[in-house]
DNA sequence: GTAGCCTTGATT
DNA sequence: AATCAAGGCTAC
């Protein structure tokens, strides 16, 4: 917990103390000037290496660069800095930043009370052993409880795409909604940013073309001459907050652990199969949120989502990988890591296969540096899939893969202008994410029919409505 | 250009 | 009145 807890007072661009929030999340004060100076002088750099310079607290300054692209990746808004100036007041990343420090607050008390171990049974369990790889139980990267003004952090249980899709009135309770309610009121003038067009318009919603960085134009910045498209800024702010998942995960696997005897705890690969079954809750409550989606007729909704509900799931595994970085271990959704050469060597063929040739795709995208503006518009990518049967809206969700499309290319041009093409070189990506969803579908299936599945959950809804699909 | 410290002002 | 995340100032 140490470490973990020490991490958190460093500044994630280049691990210098943090001096508070900054643009959106906990930064030291220089990435902080750094960060604004960029901006709001629209500063161009290059980098001489191969645009992956480390960054840390000594050599931040030999490639702003590379620095101004870190603090992009771990998630500095650009929308934070404001175009007029005006000094003083809060933004609307004030709830934000309170939530944040609830959890945080939360942590840190947990650790002195806390006993909570995943136990993992020390079984045979089949296919997947990966009891040795949960040193001390999920102990070392315990996320929070309730936080204290959030009323209870409900497990994800109702085991029903359409009641989860049907349940209204936003998130569930204690869900940090910013991303998917606009803002209320202007109630500070300088926020130039919170023209999120949610409009019911269905044909352009939110999507302008940003004047001076149409292709054509020739580029060689780091930063868009002026913002990204507002439609990719859109996207990304409908993500959901990744603190907020793993707390609701870890929550409900603690008392699912907690309401069991000691010898019908879950088996790793059941953990696994619940820690799967409750992300799959997140990426629906995503999606139930999402501009254009949330348009959609609920009909439609569950049939965009049955279609690509492997590859979202996927992704999510996949986007947590390339922003981890350690090639040794997988991150887990509940923050716990686990050693790679555990699961190869205890884990049957099809999952080894599985698991290296999703690392693969890692890899590839490491390569590239896909961004989280990147992933955003992959996940509506493959939510929007016109092909899929029986469409109510069919033209609606063409139109938006199409919007997305375009915004992707127009985000990549002027992003990162310097690699040629990179839009095809990321969307040349998804046939192979597409593939490995079918074998980890099929996998699952058979793990499915042979009992080793905790049935009564969305996982397995899912996979019998794909099949019923077809 | 960088980064530590200062001023500002909406929100609580 | 206190808070604290914005922008500003300035020695380096």
């Amino acid at each position: 917990m140490e470490f973990s807890h020490a991490f958190e007072d460093l500044c994630p661009v280049c691990g210098d103390k943090v001096s508070g929030y900054h643009y959106g999340l906990l930064t030291c004060e220089s990435c902080k000037g750094f960060f604004k100076r960029t901006v709001q002088n629209t500063k161009r750099y290059t980098c001489a290496e191969n645009q992956n310079c480390r960054i840390d607290k000594t050599q931040r300054k030999r490639c702003p660069f590379c620095r101004f692209q870190k603090c992009l990746n771990v998630g500095m808004r650009l929308e934070a800095v404001r175009a007029d100036r005006m000094r003083g007041g809060r933004n609307k990343f004030g709830p934000m930043y309170k939530r944040d420090r609830a959890l945080k607050q939360q942590k840190k008390a947990l650790v002195h009370v806390s006993n909570f171990k995943l136990e993992p049974s020390p079984s045979l369990a089949p296919g997947l052993q990966t009891e040795s790889s949960f040193p001390g139980g999920l102990s070392g990267f315990l996320p929070p409880l309730t936080p204290p003004d959030c009323d209870c952090v409900p497990p994800y249980c109702p085991p029903s795409l359409g009641v989860a899709l049907q349940s209204h009135g936003g998130s569930f309770p204690g869900q940090y909604q910013y991303p998917a309610t606009p803002f209320p009121s202007r109630s500070i003038k300088s926020e130039y940013f919170e023209q999120y067009t949610y409009s019911s318009d269905s044909c352009s919603p939110g999507y302008t073309y940003s004047e001076g960085c149409l292709p054509g134009s020739p580029q060689t910045s780091s930063l868009p001459p002026t913002m990204p498209p507002q439609l990719v800024s859109n996207l990304l702010h409908c993500e959901l907050d990744e603190a907020q998942v793993r707390l609701k995960v870890v929550t409900y696997l603690h008392q699912e652990q907690n309401g069991r005897a000691k010898q019908e705890k879950f088996s790793s690969f059941k953990l696994l199969c619940v820690m799967a079954d409750q992300t799959l809750f997140s990426i629906v409550d995503w999606a139930r949120s999402c501009i254009f989606f949330r348009e959609l007729q609920v009909g439609d909704q569950m049939r965009l989502l049955h279609n690509c509900w492997s590859e979202l799931l996927l992704l999510d595994h996949i986007c947590r990988q390339v922003h981890h970085g350690k090639e040794g271990t997988l991150l887990l959704v509940t923050g716990e890591e686990l050693e790679m050469s555990s699961i190869l060597s205890q884990a049957g063929p099809p999952l080894i296969s599985l698991t290296q040739r999703a690392q693969e795709l890692v890899k590839r995208l490491q390569a590239l540096q896909m961004d989280r503006r990147e992933m955003a518009c992959f996940k509506f990518l493959i939510l929007f899939n016109p092909s899929v049967k029986l469409l109510e809206n069919q033209a609606f969700v063409e139109s938006v893969q199409e919007q997305v499309n375009c915004a992707l290319k127009e985000y990549t041009f002027c992003s990162y202008p310097q690699t040629v093409d990179r839009c095809s070189q990321l969307l040349l990506r998804l046939p192979e994410l597409r593939a490995l969803s079918t074998q980890a579908e099929d996998y699952l299936l058979f793990k499915h029919l042979s009992g080793e599945v905790p049935c009564n959950n969305l996982l397995v809804e899912m996979l019998h409505a794909k099949r019923a699909m077809v």
